[in-house]
DNA sequence: GTCTATACATCGATAGAC
DNA sequence: GTCTATCGATGTATAGAC
């Protein structure tokens, strides 16, 4: 969904070759993808995707891009007034992890990290700059101001930023496996409530 | 290592090719590790490594053994015991899995389980079975105890050892994506000490 | 048990006609 | 922009001599 204009949903063939290649890139990797592949998915010939694209490693950083820029941190509203929200704002934000959890897109997209993450050095630093530390950071300045504000108990804001986000991690990635298999996730999916209550309970003044 | 005699250092051509397989899987994952590098690196042909396994998927298959077979759950102790250590036992429990996560070994076989996770049914239902749930069932047992025992609050065991494994999980899954690419984890490695300490405030009565 | 030689599939990528 | 044709590299695996 391009948000510079309104029309444009034009099923180009470079949109196509985009798309195609994230659904093979994310079920198989990098390197069982072949060009061949995403040309017969698209129904054109390999030698056609040169016309779009250099090589498949362009497509491929292509791709990666859609990881990081999903709306992992489109809540960048008031952070001031979210704080003040206190176990409300944690809830808010675990709804928002559970809903990229569930979400078709941003699954494949999480399932590709986790392939390519240790085979591909510049997406590890993504992961590290766009996934960890962002949300460490943005959790570090809400506890911190829950903390001003005696919401909460004082201790090392980073540190139970740590603590919140690595379990919400643990809990996407064993959905998104579970998923994968087509096995049920509902009993998982309980889990990040659990895990907003205890943890508030651990926090709270 | 192997425990069961006491000779049995003979540098056998096949031990050569599992112990080169091992340390190339786990960087390149199996589709990347092609049978002309490990002939290479072991200094035979091709040819002569169908003398010992009967094709690639069994050298992976004889590797990803090493994933789960090691000391992950060495500590089946006395737990009922164990658990009477209280906020110890914790220490303890971490202090291993620390340990773990800095082996040079085991550091090999976690990048290989998270580079074939979602590539390989078999790995992703040991992972389930003999990481997660394994962990899992030895944690709520002693949480229990602790329970009966009056050590901890009152909660549901289970909920709560997912709670403290997942975070383990997350510290060392970034200390392993730190120090592949030669980046220092001290920082990190801190952080193990810090969540025992939190996770024990947060259950203690 | 290791070698040479070879078979055969598939890979990414290019040249040039249309 | 797409096609056919083709390249060279790389992949797994086998046959048979030593």
């Amino acid at each position: 969904m391009p948000n510079n204009t309104t029309l444009h949903k034009k099923n180009s063939t470079k949109e196509k070759i985009l798309k195609v290649s994230t659904a093979l890139f994310s079920v198989s990797g990098y390197r069982a993808t072949s060009m061949r592949k995403i040309a017969k998915e698209v129904g054109i010939r390999e030698s056609a995707i040169y016309n779009h694209y250099k090589n498949k490693e362009e497509i491929f950083l292509e791709v990666a891009k859609g990881i990081f820029s999903s709306p992992f941190t489109k809540e960048e509203l008031d952070i001031k007034e979210s704080a003040l929200k206190g176990k409300v704002f944690l809830q808010n934000f675990v709804m928002q992890y559970k809903l990229l959890t569930f979400d078709k897109n941003n699954e494949n997209m999480f399932r590709l990290l986790m392939i390519e993450l240790f085979q591909n050095k510049e997406l590890r630093e993504q992961f590290m700059s766009e996934f960890h530390e962002k949300n460490i950071k943005i959790l570090s300045e809400v506890f911190f101001i829950m903390m001003q504000n005696s919401l909460i108990r004082s201790q090392d804001p980073m540190m139970i930023s740590y603590e919140f986000l690595s379990t919400l991690f643990y809990i996407r990635l064993q959905v998104t496996l579970m998923r994968f298999d087509n096995n049920s996730a509902n009993l998982l999916s309980t889990q990040f409530e659990k895990h907003v209550e205890f943890f508030w309970e651990s926090i709270r003044v």
